[in-house]
DNA sequence: GTGTGCTTTCACAATGTTATCATAATGAGC
DNA sequence: GCTCATTATGATAACATTGTGAAAGCACAC
């Protein structure tokens, strides 16, 4: 059960977000505008704020601002908008995620999900570098440290763990690493995978445990 | 490429969003009242239907109760008061979105590719997580939770039972499962599907429960 | 051309999964 | 309550997948 704020001027909107957050057992509370946003967010804790761009009295953008300077509750952006300067915009704001609209209720309650789960998700993410636990990776620099000290991993092993990471948590079938990490030209074995992740996880040390197989199926990195 | 079910006792509707959809690519097939649309989705798979809340014979809503008897196919609900809402929003009728009248079709389209989008998406990053009562089935990240303990399950449980959920509520024949799960060029025993069901049973733990016997027929997983 | 890593393939062992069958249990109809 | 049809279950043999080491194949620098 999650505590959600949804400002919105709009009343329709507000409620049809409702309707579906409290189907789904969430507590939703209700802002107008962007100024009663702000006051909320400052007296009570919510676990994400859903907020229209287009508000009287404060914007959204301006909202998040404001939040941000004393909370880092997770911000969802309603926009009517699609220009990409106004999502990277927003991101410089601190918003989480974006919806343009027109919406369905249903997916906005799954990047609510998607949201509050990745913000307490067991990983700290600083700059381009990610760490789990003793795993530290930089991928633009590509480098994996290994309890600080630097692995010395081959070409095919660092592209295999950056999608194994870039998609962690997520089922990954010997075709789409395939396709992805070899490229759809490729006509190999399947069983090549087999072997890198063989090395890979030689290579990982103690860290080896975050690659699981998917009897099946194929691999996935799990934090 | 879609293929579109709209339903509406109103020509002029069906016209103007069969004229939108085919100039988008999609396959537009139309039905004149609710009977007819459930009729013809019983017989054909529509990636989604798109249907008015008044119509003869049989309205929008018992149509939509009716179809979610065999299928999941999502349901865009058209309605012309916003009074209407109310009942729109009983869950228990499986809408997945609705558009007020007056509409434009572009607003529709706009919601159709949604809909569709988040239905067929699978590569939603954490958010695709179901749970019934302590029973949570993460069908990205092929995980299953009992009681928050992980659930070791062998593929073709994790097969039978992502199909099973993914049709909640629907009656499944023996055939059926077997097509789907097992595929059509599998020739093998009825009673395959038993001993699946069994073990799978025995690895959900008290959720056992939701995994029901319809003698004659099949099986279905009910909440 | 040679050497040096890197990549791919392959074979075999280890392990896990599936299908089938026999038998017991259950339910429906009379 | 009896009978027949259907489903549940346990055991097991057949089968499939994955882990791993070794070796062949490749690419690139020198």
């Amino acid at each position: 059960m999650y505590k959600i704020l949804i400002a919105d001027d709009e009343q329709k909107i507000r409620e049809v977000i409702k309707e579906y957050a409290e189907y789904d057992g969430h507590e939703v509370y209700e802002a107008v505008d962007g100024r009663q946003a702000v006051d909320m967010a400052k007296e009570q804790d919510f676990d994400i704020i859903i907020m229209d761009v287009m508000m009287p009295r404060l914007d959204g953008f301006s909202a998040c601002k404001e939040i941000r300077k004393f909370k880092n509750t997770p911000i969802l952006m309603l926009s009517a908008r699609t220009e990409e300067y106004d999502k990277l915009f927003g991101f410089e704001m601190g918003v989480d995620d974006y919806v343009v609209k027109p919406f369905s209720p249903k997916e906005v309650l799954a990047r609510v999900n998607a949201i509050i789960k990745r913000n307490t998700a067991g990983n700290e993410q600083v700059g381009d570098t990610v760490k789990f636990e003793g795993l530290e990776i930089n991928f633009t620099a590509r480098d994996v440290f290994i309890d600080g000290e630097k692995a010395n991993l081959t070409p095919k092993e660092y592209d295999l763990l950056f999608y194994l990471v870039k998609n962690k948590n997520i089922a990954l079938t010997r075709n789409k690493l395939l396709e992805e990490v070899w490229g759809y030209d490729f006509f190999g074995d399947d069983r090549t995978i087999d072997t890198h992740i063989k090395m890979l996880r030689n290579n990982l040390g103690p860290y080896r445990k975050f690659i699981v197989t998917l009897r099946g199926m194929g691999y996935k990195f799990q934090v």
